[in-house]
Order: C-alpha cells, then sequence, then structure tokens
DNA sequence: CATGAATGAGGATTCATTCAT
DNA sequence: GATGAATGAATCCTCATTCAT
C-alpha cells in the first residue's frame, strides 16, 4: 500500500498556519505560504483541506479543543468554587500567554464571516462544563444569580485582556514604571471575582 | 481652508467601506465593491485614499475619533465617580449596539497586521481623558488601586462583551429562558464596579 | 469619461478564440492564449466575458448568427424550391470551406457539455426560415413527405460532409486520383436532392 | 501469449472511461475520475496507459473496431447491394442507438487534436470493406458514379444524424406531433439510397 | 504489480491600482 | 477632478503524473 495520508502532515500545515496567520494575517495569508512553512507541496494542502476555508474552519476548531482541554487539565474537583473558577482563569490565561499565536489567530477567526455555525458551535461545545459550573455557583449562593452565559463570557473578555497585560503585549505605552512585575494575571481574576461573587 | 476633495464623497466612502466591511470581512471586500456602494467610480476611491491601506487605517482613526465622541459626550462632570464611570459604561455599549457595523469593524481592524502603529495611537489618544478619570478614582479612594490601563482594558473588555448580550447577538443559544428583558447593560456595569470598587 | 468598453476588443477575443480553439481544441486552450493572441491583458478577458463558459456560450451563439446571416443572404425568393434549397446548400458549403476555424469551433462547442440549452435554442432560432421552406415544399409536392426537422438535419450533415472534400481535408487518403477538381458541392446537393425530392 | 497486464483491468479503464467521457466529456474528466469509476487506484492507469492522451487514441481505436465488427457482423454476402448497404445502415444506427456513450465519445474524439494520424488511421482500416462495396456497385451500375470515399462519408453523415432521431435525442423540439413511432432508421436509409442510386 | 499520497506546473479568476479620456 | 477600462501580479485550486511502500 502507498504512503498513508499522515497525521503528521496535517499537525504540521495546521501549525504553519498558525504561524502564517499570526505573523501575516488570515486574508493576507496565501495558502502557498502555508505549504511552504509546512515543507509540503502547494498541493498537498488541498488533499488535506478541501479548500482555504475548510482549513480555517478546522483550525478553529483544532485551536478550540486543545484550549477546552488546557482549561480543563488538572481540573480541581474538590476545591470550593472561587478555587475552580481561579484554575480556568489561570488555564486560560496561561494559555494565551504561552500561545500567543494560537490566541491570535483564534480571536481572528471568531471574528471571520467564513467561519460557520457548525465550527462556531463545535468549538463552544467543550466549554459546556463551565456552564454547570456556574450554575451550580449560583444555586449554591456564591456567585450573584445572572445569565450564566454572560457570565462566561465575562470570564472570557476578562481573561483575554489580562493575558496581554501578563504577555506584556497591551496595546501603547500606559503601562505603570515599576508594573514590570505586577501580577495581572491575580489582579484579573480578583476584579472577575469580586465583580460575580454574592458577598 | 479650502477642502482639496469634496468632503462628501470621502464620507460616502468610509460609509460605505464600513457597511461592507462589516457585512464582508475586511479582507474579502474589495475596494470596487466600496466604490460601487459609495455611488463613485472605482479610480475615485484611489485619489481620496492612497490605497486601500491607507483607507484602512484612516478608516480607524475615524471610527475611534467617533466613538471618543460619543463616550465623552453629555459627561457629568458634577457626578460621582461612580456615575461618572457609568456614564461612559452605558455610552460605549450604547454606541456598540446602536451602530454594529461600527463596532465590528474596529474589532476586525484592530486585530489586522496592516494597522500602523501611528494608527493605533491615534486611535488611543482621545480616550486619554479616561485615565485621568481612573487616576483621580485611586487619589480618592474611590476604587482600588490597579494600573490605570488595565482598569481600562478591564472596562472596554466587558463592556464590548455586554454589547453582544444587549444586543441580542451574542453565541449560540445558551441564554436564560426569561432572558428577553434582562438588563445586560446594567448588569455588566454593576459586575464591572462591585470588580474594581474599593469596597 | 473614460474609455468605454469597445467592441473591437470584444471582437478581437472572440475571433482570437476562434483561432485558438480551431488550433489547439477548445478545452485544451488556456483564457490566457485567447487574450494573448486578441493583444489584451489577462484580466480583459474577465471584464468582456465573465468566465470562460460564458465565452464559449457567447461564441457559439455568434457564429451561429453569422451562419445564419450567410445562409440566408441574396436568398433566390423567387426562384424555385431546388434553386432555392441549392441556394442554402452552396452558401453553408461556402462557409465552412471559407471558415474552416468557424466550422471546426461551432462542431466542437456543438457537443460540449458546457453549452446551455439557452445557447443551443438561441444558435437554432435564426435557422427557422428553413422549416418555413421544407414544409413549402412538402406542401407543394416538391420533396417527399418527411419531419421537417430530419429533412434539416440531413441537409446539415450532408453539407457538414461535403465541406470536408471540397475543402480538401477530408479524412485519409481514399480520394481518387483524379479528383482534384470534382465537384463536391455540386455533387453532394445532387444525391440530397435526389433522396428527398418527390419523383 | 500470455497478457502482461490484466485485461479485465484494461477493460474497466476503457469502459469506465467512455462513461465518464460521455457523461463530463472528454477533456472535463480527470483521469481520477476514470480510475475511480474502473474501481483501480489512480496511478495504475498509468500502468495500463502510459499517458492520458495514449488513453484517448486507445479508446478511439478500439471503439472503430468494435464498431466495424458490428457493421459487418451478419453481413448478408449473397444479397443483393441494395440490401448489403441497409445492412450495413441499420447495424450502424443500431449501435448508435444502442450505445450512445460509445457513439458520443467516439464523435468528440473524432475532433480533437490529440488524436494521432496513426489513430484516425487505424480507426478507418476495418472499414475498407465498405470501399469495395461501393466500388463494387458502381462497377455494376447500381449507385451512382461518385468518389467512393464521399459516399462513405455521405453514409456516415446521415446514418448519425438518423441515430439522433432514433434515439429520441434530437435537438430541440421540432418533431412532428405524431413522430413518436416514425421509422427514421429505414426514411434515413431511403432517402441514402434515393440518393445515390444509377436510377 | 497495485496503491494512493505527494508533487508542482498550469489554469481560471480576482482585484488593487493606473491612466487615457 | 472624475471616470471606468485596462492591466497583470497574485491567488486558489486542479490534475496528470510519479514513486515510495
Amino acid at each position: 500500500m502507498a504512503r498513508l495520508k499522515s497525521g503528521d502532515k496535517r499537525s504540521a500545515l495546521l501549525e504553519a498556519a498558525i504561524a502564517e496567520f499570526a505573523a501575516r494575517g488570515v486574508w493576507s495569508t496565501p495558502t502557498a505560504a502555508i505549504s511552504k512553512a509546512a515543507g509540503v507541496a502547494e498541493g498537498t494542502l488541498f488533499s488535506y483541506f478541501a479548500s482555504k476555508d475548510v482549513l480555517i474552519n478546522e483550525l478553529y476548531r483544532e485551536i478550540k479543543r486543545e484550549l477546552a482541554e488546557v482549561m480543563l487539565a488538572a481540573y480541581p474537583a474538590q476545591a470550593d468554587a472561587r478555587a475552580q473558577l481561579e484554575h480556568i482563569w489561570n488555564q486560560y490565561v496561561g494559555w494565551g500567554v504561552a500561545q500567543p499565536a494560537r490566541f491570535k489567530v483564534m480571536a481572528q477567526l471568531r471574528m471571520s464571516e467564513q467561519l460557520t455555525q457548525d465550527s462556531r458551535d463545535a468549538g463552544a461545545a467543550p466549554f459546556a462544563a463551565l456552564d454547570v459550573l456556574a450554575r451550580d455557583c449560583i444555586a449554591r449562593r456564591v456567585i450573584r444569580d445572572q445569565p450564566v452565559a454572560f457570565i462566561g463570557a465575562m470570564l472570557g473578555a476578562m481573561a483575554e485582556a489580562t493575558m496581554l497585560y501578563v504577555a506584556g503585549s497591551a496595546p501603547q505605552g500606559c503601562l505603570p514604571d515599576d508594573a514590570a512585575d505586577y501580577d495581572y494575571c491575580a489582579a484579573g481574576f480578583d476584579t472577575f471575582w469580586r465583580g460575580i461573587a454574592l458577598m
């Protein structure tokens, strides 16, 4: 039998796409740049992904899957609600800081018209566990009663803003003088927690 | 004080660009679509903006300028800090809800590699007043002492997440059953304020 | 006002397409070859014809229109039926011999899947006059009573076979030794007429 | 006398090529579609045919060989000339009606630039018997004296036009109302025979 | 031999930009 | 200045063909 379509090449292409997309922007990156960076022929990309659009959608799902895995890894099921939420926060911020290219690409794709509803749904699915956690916190009167999805959106938005400060890539130079070792990650979570906690 | 070019056409082009960019995505919109929507000839666009990149950068500045104007309009200089911040919050959320195309485009442009540092700086400039407000609040011990830029980032991120819920365009259907008239705008600000307030 | 889209360029493109299609085959001819032969830029072709398929369909209609014009030119309305049919026969054969590229391309396009029903109909329309003629001949008992379309098909098929002999481009070398000045055109019509005539 | 390659696969490929070519057109059919339809691997096609061009040429010869076989099958050597010609006519028309895909492909290939002179000659060879027949008819003063190749061309052209009517696949709706059971095959031959017969 | 993944030249089409009118 | 036809480099994608397995 001939060579089997290798998972390696697929991964190489997705990895290359992340790097190129982050560096040049999704829509300014030719597929040729991706295949070149992945070390394969131009045509090969299209035997793994039927079109650039398909590649984009699969890439989004892949990143979201990874992110969900990271966020829920080593989840302290026995800890109290605050600790559980803080764990998720830390994992998310940590992921964004460690994988800036992935985060950047995810953010770009999220806004794109080319992302199908299917992909959006698939990307959101792994985060269903968070809803359960939030609902539980509300039921146990640990946090204020608010729509669960909204709390999730706040957490996401705040964590993402926090990432940029932790990574030192926050916009323009308004940073304080002594900020080099300010713990933005903890401060961000503190703000979030105070915002939603019941007392 | 003569305008070299008809301001009307320039505005028409920027307005058309917003509509098209929002509908099709910045990088999937040909300049021809913009000039057509603006009712001018294809070549005319290039006598107002030297290139698509220039148009993009000017559009970003324009939107940011407008946004700043809106956010600081009717500013209650005499009110207390909370009311001042809430005013800004409401203006921002209101703008995003009333001008979804502008918001969408601004968000896309913000992520794009084609936006120059100059444009980013210019876009941020009108918001300097907020820094003053925040610093003042800290000095008067109304809010906790945190880097001012970080507080601004939080406000921005949370307000943007809030907009989507107010506008009803938040992702997938995790919304609560009775949510049609939930006041996300107020709830969002409440969360923000509790997060940063000193007590 | 800028240059208007010129009929000249449109014609040049169609003319170039005929030459290239005849020489290399419709499906082996890149659009770039056509635009080059027409002396215009590659992109220009697509501002006159939305796609290669559209070009092909318009080319077919154009050729058919021309052919109909030729076939019915100088039509001897006063002559007897035989002379009228012979006129049409001679015009058709003459056209095919004088315009071998047009004939070749028409024959290729006729078989192609890319030709729309619309184009086929449009191509056939100008020949409606022939049906009238045939029906008339039958009514006047000049030719045998057969389905009119079938008679037309015979005429077409026989005339096309004849063209190749008149043009000397008939297949392989089975031609008789003294055939150089054999009048295939007249012989072909004679065969056709004997075939359909009533007596 | 060993076959170097499995004849089965070769036949399957040719058969698949006929079906695909007829359905999609010779030049719009990728070799991958042929190998898939034949149930073999993409590469296998190239161990039976050095290139697509070779496949095309061999396919043409094969179809012509089959056609000649059909046309001369059950040849009534003892019958009179008219009956012999009518037998050939019927066989040809019958073949075209029974094998529309083969006919369609043959017609396409005949026009193609990719068909070598060798293939054309090889395709014509099996029909040499017809020349003998025609020459004999002329010698015996049964049909008019015309170049034999020309008579053959007429027969071919007329029979092919006839096929479409017998098959009901003639162009657009000019067919007579009561035509469903009109015997086009006989009518066509009658026209042909009247055309060439001496009296 | 058979397989099918890999290749990369080639092809149709798009679109930012120019420039003759 | 305004126009829009013309340009051609750049892009996505196809597919005949090769070759490692």
